[in-house]
DNA sequence: AAATTAAATTCAGCGATCGAATTAAAAATA
DNA sequence: TATTTTTAATTCGATCGCTGAATTTAATTT
């Protein structure tokens, strides 16, 4: 019995839905045919599943706009009927370029509108803590290095994007913590735009490097995967049907402080049983000392610490493989709990300690997969990757190049 | 220098956006309108931000098909111009029924197709593994039980919604494993349309649990959330933006399966550490048995014993306590790791096991909040809700009642 | 009774897309 | 060489979904 008075109170979300806009067809299929590299008409018709009319409407109304071209000078394959026009993305349209931050080595990449390198640039710089003023004349000096390379100037530039590790927060484009800032809760694109002028996209390092997955390596042919990266800290990257997922909150998913022992090992965040604490850079160094019978005031650099800690455990010294394979177990568990809880098809491991043969052996996948439920389900993929830093920086251009390209389409209309 | 003879590789994912369709307008107005009990076209235009023109045509379209109706008959509050007529959804168009499949208790829930529940029915049966045969009759005798109750027959329902516990494949409708099934890999579906010759949808019983907190409970308001259950085994259930997330592959995540701890506890699943071997019945009442100093031959049933475990706690005994405790840490570390990689604004944790409340205590939560990184977030959100069975068939409902809305408004045309 | 106000309707128009008919450019065939 | 076949691309009328301005409706206020 319904009373009439009270009215009903309904059911379903309330909430509206949120970024499931879909894109229009003109940028389904600018992005086809960036996608492709190259691309007939026909080949757009078939895999949008459009008609052929709309098909030649709206590539020539992106001819027009100078976002497209017709391949012309290319052996047209052979075949009977009137051969097929390749359409391909104007490169000169627009560049962008995207920037890695680092403790010690920041990277540039300049980027056509085809997504193709034009210009890369390093910059080497003291490492620890910086105030924001500094790393931007570090930007500064990166972005003039690879305008150079490039022979342009920052007129051409149309965004800017940039990666660096800690707490990003991509929508509000501020930086509540890095360990390559002195201060926290840097509003780091208003100071960027102030200074420079230009369009600015920020996010996690982590990141950036599942974007240059997604745009430029193994992720391209996969809707769901995830990039976890192990380096001074461990950090994960998450694709969901085909699109770079945040976390609810948009501000990105913290792997390594997922906690994998209960009052386990010390980490850096100040608690207890962080999955990073036994596999980043700092866990290793900490414990080297031990198995290498330093003394106290012996101290060496981080990496040389590893370095001779993975040599040792090459030449069969047991306390130093013992170091490795502990990490390569707890290794295992992260993998296996991202498993757990996504269902990836595939996760890509990556960072600097590619070289630790230890963290990526046989072993640790088979513990992965051993730790893991798969009911008749085809078993997770893992692939390594030991990519450069310039990879990073490359991600970071799929960030502003994807923000100028639903622009340049938008303002078609 | 590109090469013209080598085509560029392009960039960019190169499989399209798959589930991102957005809703026809048609819908989203229906689905306000169920969402808010009853609204006037004036509340559609401004929550969807469509014109007037567009309201009135497509309201009356759906009035006219049946869908929605005029609320007649209501005291229209006071105020100058013209007053608004509100709309609410025909109930009587469609109905639906859920059904939640336990080891002991079957329940049904029939509802209309305004979400509200018209009847229910529960069915106690033996328990243990059992034919899909036998399955499928007691199904049949729960619809018929609740279709008396409403006072109407099977000609009226438009679609049954399962949830099982288990790997459940929602998209093939098929079981791979269930601990209510004697037979792997069922196909449930087809085997149930054979013989009701009704659409059917088959869901994991924690993803339903997770609809009904979004389609009737405290998710409704939330786009982003997780639900936790903690019965015979750990369950979790995850709304991203407004939708029920399965995983990438779709068949649900296995929070009970996370590693909290290597070689740790032995689970069900015959492998060691996962959550579930410290938090579920089965992880509780094997400890029970030492904690209350019983003899092997001393058997109790499971829920006895637990109870027993529970009252020893209460009144003081250490042993029995550090079980409660024990279970409460490690939940602790799940829930951690949940907010670690979802960083949702809240976790609502649901179960039978509710009243053992050094699980749901003070401590767990803070605890929880103790392990996680917190950058200037808000704390992610607990609630606990101790609901019946019936709250589970409920979801079933909100599972069947969407396709079929889906299905009535695309006919529409 | 007239003026005011807010809700709802009507309708011309626009943009996006489809689909059938047509044109274009090549190879195959007679 | 002329004709046919084949495939790609274009043109153009029709439709759909929606907007926005003008209008109508139903109430309150003056």
């Amino acid at each position: 019995m319904l009373d009439n008075h009270s009215p009903p109170k309904g059911c379903g979300p309330l909430l509206p839905l949120g970024s499931a806009q879909t894109k229009s067809m003109r940028q389904q299929i600018f992005e086809h045919v960036r996608a492709a590299g190259r691309a007939t008409r026909t080949d757009v018709i078939q895999a949008l599943g459009i008609s052929a009319g709309s098909a030649t409407a709206l590539t020539a109304e992106m001819i027009n706009a100078g976002l497209l071209r017709e391949v012309e000078s290319i052996p047209r394959e052979t075949g009977r009927g009137r051969p097929a026009v390749a359409l391909e993305v104007v490169p000169e349209t627009h560049a962008v370029i995207g920037i890695k931050l680092s403790e010690k080595i920041h990277s540039a990449v300049l980027t056509d509108f085809a997504g193709n390198t034009r210009a890369t640039a390093v910059l080497e710089t003291p490492a620890g803590p910086k105030q924001l003023d500094d790393v931007l004349a570090e930007v500064g000096k990166l972005i003039q290095d690879v305008l150079n390379a490039a022979d342009t100037q920052l007129s051409a530039v149309a965004a800017v994007g940039i990666g660096l590790s800690g707490i990003v927060d991509h929508q509000a484009g501020t930086v509540p913590w890095s360990p390559l800032l002195a201060q926290r809760n840097c509003d780091f694109a208003t100071a960027f735009r102030e200074k420079f002028d230009l369009p600015i996209h920020l996010d996690n390092d982590a990141n950036m490097l599942t974007l240059a997955e997604l745009w430029f390596g193994a992720g391209r042919a996969k809707s769901d995967f995830a990039v976890v990266t192990i380096e001074q800290g461990v950090g994960m990257g998450l694709v969901i049907d085909n699109r770079l997922y945040r976390g609810a909150r948009g501000m990105g998913l913290e792997l390594g402080h997922t906690k994998v022992q209960l009052d386990g090992a010390l980490c850096r965040c100040g608690r207890r049983g962080c999955l990073e604490a036994y596999l980043a850079d700092y866990a290793l160094a900490r414990e080297a000392a031990t198995a290498l019978h330093l003394q106290p005031h012996e101290s060496q650099s981080p990496n040389a610490l590893l370095a001779a800690l993975f040599a040792q455990a090459k030449s069969g010294d047991e306390a130093a493989q013992t170091i490795f394979r502990r990490a390569g177990r707890y290794l295992a568990v992260g993998l296996a709990n991202i498993v757990q809880l996504f269902d990836p098809a595939l996760i890509i491991i990556s960072g600097e300690r590619m070289q630790y043969d230890y963290l990526y052996a046989e072993e640790v996948l088979s513990e992965m997969h051993r730790l893991t439920l798969n009911d008749g389900r085809t078993p997770c993929a893992v692939e390594t990757h030991a990519w450069g830093d310039l990879v990073w920086a490359r991600g970071a251009t799929a960030l502003a190049l994807s923000a100028v390209t639903d622009q340049a389409i938008a303002q078609l209309t």
